[in-house]
DNA sequence: ACCACTTGTCAACGGTGTTGACATATGTCT
DNA sequence: AGACATATGTCAACACCGTTGACAAGTGGT
């Protein structure tokens, strides 16, 4: 008999996840990798999908530290692109958003840091609730709309961005002449990029709330 | 015998998901709404994913109708607004969006919308892009966030953020002092609400770009 | 009337998460 | 040390799921 643990299991998991990707992970993969019958599971989680919650908070893991003092903007804005590479590391996690509220410690550090800095640069609570959620609505729907293509290597990306380009151009340019004419602009830099920008263009119209 | 016609099998799709949520969408369920062998489907769609796609951009239709001629903010505002309601309603474009590119008419429609709306603004072909996907990873980022709750009724969904705020309140003021000082103004108003003040910082962004 | 083709039916495959009964190991108390 | 209670791993099974292949019933063209 294999002694196991919540800690032991969710490791297994997570090696799981990055081996095969995350759609792959069953509870009878997860039973062959940690080399017990696959409903032990059940001896320390409920349901997969607070096997899944314990996965994601795993991942979050150090997501707050050492997190730039520059700025309120440099703080958040590292903190944001940290909690989507973690998203799209771990698709888990977007079964542990879902838009509830966290019930973990790395999920509950992430709020009180971002209220925190908020606070300091001068946003007032109902301010800061706004901008707290906007932040996380853009962050984690980013990487919930990127996970898809997470799993392939950088040039395989690059590819399918070229590909999904061709398709605009190759459109009627009588009814699409805008996505025609500017397909070749379309998908610029890679998912990172355009996330950094999206971001930072939240961040100046909140900042523009504080003055 | 029954005839069966893909759009006849999209409009069954929806009601069944209309009814019973859309998570509780089986080939089989579909099946039964259609009164005829689930496998009937396969004759018509390659796939539930590919019928998936057709149903999500079945509620896609209109969205680019009569929109604002205001001014591009609005414009866009508006779509952005219309598009998130349409997702929200049909968590099947999940699947659709998927950070795929569009492939459908209606998808398209929106693309070319936003395109030409963010040109005539004064945009560059390279600017317009990153900010098109910045409006679009928002705009679906925040339905999938917030498509959860989006089966329950208005009251109900105000008892789970009163629930949710409780559970900010009760942590430990030692640790997490923002979070509970602040938790009677987390997840203010409607999820409409704070997508819209999400949106309009953004747009203020974006907008802070041109001159 | 024949033939080709499309489309609905049926049984089945391999997969999923989960449960209950059973057995084995572990820890506690006398 | 022995006995009992509890925790934990094992096994078979359930009720689903998406999908496929073989077969039959209709449909349209010549």
């Amino acid at each position: 008999m294999t002694r196991l643990t919540r800690d032991s299991i969710v490791s297994a998991a997570i090696e799981v996840i990055g081996t095969h990707g995350s759609e792959q992970l069953s509870v009878r993969k997860l039973g062959e990798a940690i080399d017990a019958d696959p409903t032990a599971i059940y001896r320390h989680f409920r349901s997969k999908d607070e096997l899944l919650r314990a996965v994601g908070d795993r991942c979050l893991i150090g997501v707050t530290d050492d997190l730039p003092t520059s700025s309120w903007r440099d703080c958040i804005r590292e903190l944001c692109i940290r909690i989507r590479a973690a998203n799209l590391a771990q698709p888990a996690l977007a079964t542990l958003v879902r838009g509830a509220p966290p019930r973990h410690d790395n999920e509950r550090r992430i709020t009180e840091t971002i209220l925190v800095r908020l606070g300091d640069a001068g946003f007032d609570a109902v301010a800061a609730a706004f901008a707290y959620h906007a932040l996380i609505e853009l962050t984690i729907g980013s990487a919930a709309i990127d996970s898809s293509l997470a799993s392939e290597d950088p040039a395989a990306r690059a590819r399918i961005y070229a590909d999904w380009r061709s398709d605009y151009a190759a459109l009627d340019a009588a009814v699409f002449p805008r996505s025609v004419e500017g397909a070749s602009a379309l998908y610029p830099g890679t998912a990172d990029d355009r996330f950094a920008y999206a971001l930072d263009r939240l961040l100046d119209g909140l900042a523009g709330t504080l003055s």
